[in-house]
DNA sequence: TTTTTTAAAGAAAGCGCTTTCTTTTCAACA
DNA sequence: TGTTGAAAAGAAAGCGCTTTCTTTAAAAAA
């Protein structure tokens, strides 16, 4: 491969200075149309391609947005997770309307985050997962757009942010059990301990406090398949008649103990999860749940970014997306 | 925030000179310790952190490796597949231990791949998915390393590679279906226009040529769920007992339609997989299949990048991973 | 024709680093 | 005392681009 071609080598082509082609190439000052036309020309005869590292250097503008992913010691949670794939996937998409690329960072201590963004020029961020306090304190510093994804905690008012609403996403589910003749009602979520899961646990609350319901049923534990399958226990040795799980994970767990205990679902137990993963259609019965569009809530991560490094305005700040049921066959119509 | 402090401020701090500041900071040149030591605590004090884009201008190396990953039109292929969660996950722990990071295009069309790959300055490549040969022909011309997944196309030689022994894969489950008392054992998948499939098609072969038995049974479709909830009626009407699929999103697919239809498994069909994706865990009856372990194959393509890089031997360049059989739910014993 | 104005192009510095080539320093030796 | 030579430090060019400030050319006004 021969040397790369450079502003300099098309210039000296048209006998012209490397400033008019640069001009061309960013459509700035006062070029007349005939010398625009040359160079474009000899850009494409002689292949140039322009080089945005030195382009980076000299304007400060890498066009590159960091992409921060929770750091998984070995196969723990990222794995687990298809949230990631998606989520990647619908950055992608809106991304490529723009003039960036998206770069993941190699971190190894999340305490470099900061020396990281800087090495390398970021424009832009977008976090993942929770990280310890010190961090968003040390990012507010650097005066980059950063945008946090499902963080209801206080600092989170400093940065951009996207969530779908937890809430009322909860509050229908629980509301599609009542209405199916359920007043037995469990709660399956970290609510103590989770914001997320507790702000879930809100909408559940909300849901049976309008129906005029009293009792409330909490089994509290993690959202994992495992976590699901233990409690399930506690379910079945309690009274409900239906459950609203934090996660679909956690209600594939609880029915998978269901069918080794030879309890049918959604006869003995009607389930309703949220997140909408793939498994969720696949699972038997397939689950009834609140779809959280996780592509979309990459979109908008994208566009809070790139929208607040292009136009300086910089209004929106926080972006609440709207869950939506989606009704499979894990309830079951009761009376 | 203040501006960036350079080489030359800690320099011009300490009365020397950026050439020898950088010298201690790449550890190059005769330095005398006290120097050293000098320059490191200045860079401490003044909080130096180094410019990448500016190494990169000087030294021609990104330490960036490019990430292809297939361009989903709106929500296909894309989204559909776990496999990309894992295996950026892979990437990222293995490529922790080098000092690179990788980027996502943003490409709109593959057309642009290698210009972009120019303009970036890319130190190698990492494509997963299909694309037209004459990308291919393309990359070939740029002088860095470059592996690809899974393919088995005449081009892949020229380039680095790593992919699961699909026909190996495939071999021991239809030994697995074997060694259960099954005879009449059928092979579903894309044999006639993936090349893949057909690897993992001459397993089955094998296995069954093996064991002398001579009737084939071969249910030709697409890996989808839908393309197996479909095939599934094919495979009622035959007389198999077990089929081997060339995808757990195909058995689970089959799976599906057995339920919906009332017919039990693994009663009256046993079926092995491919992948071990997460759901076939979650699925019920929890499915027997081949595990290739995504995080693995990616940790090989970037060790497989990066040793090219950094050393500069390039000895191997093909790693065929082993896949095991994880046994589960989904096959019964027959006789 | 001369002067003013405007359009078009160029010179050159600067972005922050690496690296080759020199120069300086100083201890060891003649 | 004068040389030599290795060790340590520095000068400066170069990587490819942007951008401010000038200069030149050409058209408009006087």
């Amino acid at each position: 491969m021969e040397r790369k071609v450079s502003i300099y080598d098309i210039a000296k082509h048209l006998n012209l200075s490397v400033a008019t082609v640069s001009y061309v190439i960013n459509n700035k000052g006062k070029i007349s149309q005939e010398t625009k036309d040359r160079v474009n020309q000899a850009i494409k005869d002689l292949g140039y391609v322009m080089n945005s590292t030195a382009r980076t250097l000299s304007t400060g503008k890498s066009h590159l947005i960091g992409l921060l992913l929770p750091l998984s010691s070995s196969n723990s949670g990222f794995i687990q997770n298809p949230f990631y794939g998606e989520f990647i996937a619908g950055l992608r998409m809106e991304i490529s309307n723009y003039d960036y690329d998206i770069v993941i960072s190699n971190l190894k201590s999340i305490d470099k985050l900061v020396d990281w963004i800087s090495s390398r020029g970021l424009d832009g961020l977008i976090m993942l997962g929770k990280y310890p306090r010190e961090i968003y304190e040390k990012i507010k510093e650097i005066d980059i757009p950063v945008v946090l994804t499902d963080v209801y905690e206080d600092y989170s008012k400093e940065f951009l942010n996207v969530r779908v609403d937890d809430e009322y996403g909860v509050y229908l589910a629980t509301k599609y059990l009542l209405d199916n003749g359920h007043t037995k009602i469990g709660f399956v979520g970290n609510r103590l301990q989770s914001l997320v899961d507790h702000q879930r646990y809100l909408g559940y609350k909300k849901a049976i406090a309008e129906a005029k319901i009293e009792n409330e049923y909490t089994f509290d534990c993690f959202s994992t398949f495992d976590d699901g399958y233990m409690i399930a226990d506690d379910i079945i040795n309690s009274d409900v008649t239906g459950v609203v799980c934090a996660s679909d994970i956690l209600a594939i767990g609880i029915i998978s103990k269901y069918h080794n205990k030879g309890i049918e679902v959604p006869k003995n137990l009607s389930l309703v999860g949220f997140d909408d993963i793939q498994n969720s259609k696949y699972v038997y019965p397939a689950l009834t749940t609140i779809r959280q569009d996780i592509e979309q809530k990459a979109v908008v991560a994208a566009k809070l970014v790139l929208d607040s490094l292009e136009k300086s305005e910089n209004n929106v700040t926080l972006q609440v997306l709207e869950p939506k049921l989606v009704i499979r066959d894990s309830v079951n119509k009761i009376g």
